[in-house]
RNA sequence: GGAGAGGUGGCCGAGUGGUUAAAGGCAGCAGACUGUAAAUCUGCCCGCGUAUGCGUACGCUGGUUCGAAUCCAGCCCUCUCCA
């Protein structure tokens, strides 16, 4: 529990990078995929699958896991990796997504994000001070800052003042995280400034003035459109020092994964692959398809006859598709568990690719194949 | 044989004179989902047409009415109870 938290690349090729994150509960091969397990559970899987997807790390996070069961229960029972089995490292989002996810039923202020909670309507203050206690205690080793993750479009008015108070409570946060934690764990910072390139940089200086050992980008994803997303990397990250980690906050589709590492993304994470498996989507290296779509209801292959994969190989489409028409459980379960192995599949051969060198015609192939 | 209830779009089921191509649900056909209030949401769903529209339609036949899924008559069928 001592190994302090630490970064190494490997490789470059072009833009993107691949190397390692090292943690006392184990290292992430990066550029990594992230599953998400908001309330303690990657929905649908269990975690030894997960796991056996090749997963390094997953999150949590700190405002679900706030109000359910709450972050001092969580380290009643040892912290969140004990409570969930989940033994590597964990990531917990500090609940500014939330801030505007759940924009309707929450208060900014200076201090704090006051919420509403949206089970019992009991009230909340969660302060930058109170993430990262909340954080501490559920034990996760990677940390974000509390910060506000604002809407798209936004104007640049706003969109600066609400940068400028992610700053503030990015110093707040790393003042609260130097008292309560230890130097196995690790706290990001999360660059703002939507699309506007001056605010990125702006964004990006504030918070190296301020020094953290990894980088988020966050507020992409939110509405703007993979170009524009495109776009905001190629001026931003180039701002984040080379020997950080770079970490793409909830992003995205395969697609989105593939651009983002071209332009030197090293970390993601994202709801897609297990929600979009729970609604009957499974990604594939042919694209995505809807295995509640009519024409699978005879078509006796499975989504991946190559994968080492039990829920890509052993059962058909056709199963698949009677299992979602029918309403079964195990439907949502195998596409989430598929679709979580895929991404990790694709995570892995990027990194081949960025370490042979040839990252370029990986990217043309696989968007050749899996469609535009 | 007697008494009663009822027949509505693939199914269930509202509607009991005009604003009804006919609520709603299910099934069906598609689409969306990006630091998870999502096993969710959206659209289509009689035929033809992009559409204004036209045609056909509430068991069958006939009638009343300016107008009928709705009122009347006859017929056909189903169900429940009593014999």
């Amino acid at each position: 529990m001592t190994t302090p938290f630490s970064f190494a690349l490997h490789a470059t090729d072009g833009d993107a990078r691949t190397g390692a994150i090292t943690t006392s509960r184990g290292t992430i091969r990066t550029p990594a995929f992230m599953p998400v397990g908001t309330a303690g559970t990657v929905k649908a899987v269990q975690m030894r699958d997960v796991k056996a997807t090749g997963a390094d790390i997953i999150l949590g996070n700190t405002y679900h896991l706030m109000l359910r069961p709450t972050a001092e229960r969580v380290a009643k029972f040892g912290g969140l990796h004990t409570f969930s089995t989940w033994q590597g490292p964990i990531l917990t989002d500090s609940g500014g997504y939330q801030v505007m996810s759940l924009a309707a039923r929450r208060k900014l202020t200076e201090e704090g994000v006051e919420f509403q909670s949206h089970i019992d309507g009991s009230k909340h203050m969660l302060t930058p001070e109170r993430s990262i206690e909340i954080q501490c205690l559920l034990g996760a080793d990677i940390q974000m800052q509390l910060d506000e993750c604002p809407p798209y479009p936004i104007r640049p008015e706003a969109s600066l003042e609400s940068l400028e108070l992610s700053v503030r409570w990015a110093k707040r946060s790393k003042a609260a995280f130097a008292d309560l934690a230890g130097p196995h764990q690790a706290l990001y910072g999360i660059v703002q400034g939507s699309t506007f390139e001056d605010q990125r940089k702006r964004s990006s200086e504030a918070l190296q003035e301020i020094g953290f050992p990894g980088y988020s980008v966050g507020g992409l994803a939110v509405g703007e459109g993979q170009d524009e997303m495109f776009r905001v990397l190629d001026f931003t990250t180039p701002t984040l020092p080379k020997d950080k980690p770079r970490y793409l906050m909830g992003v995205g589709k395969p697609l989105d994964l593939v651009g983002a590492v071209e332009r030197g993304i090293d970390m993601f994470d994202c709801v897609l692959p297990t929600r979009s498996g729970r609604h009957g989507q499974a990604w594939t290296w042919d694209g995505p398809i809807n295995v509640k779509n009519a024409r699978f209801v005879e078509d006796e292959t499975p989504l991946d006859p190559e994968s080492d994969c039990p829920a890509s190989r052993h059962y058909t489409k056709a199963y698949l598709n009677h299992l979602f028409k029918a309403g079964e459980y195990l439907g949502p379960m195998l596409l989430s568990w598929h679709n979580l192995d895929f991404y990790q599949k694709l995570m892995a051969a990027m990194r081949a690719a960025i370490a042979e060198g040839r990252f370029a015609a990986f990217a043309a192939e696989f968007r050749a194949r899996h469609g535009n």
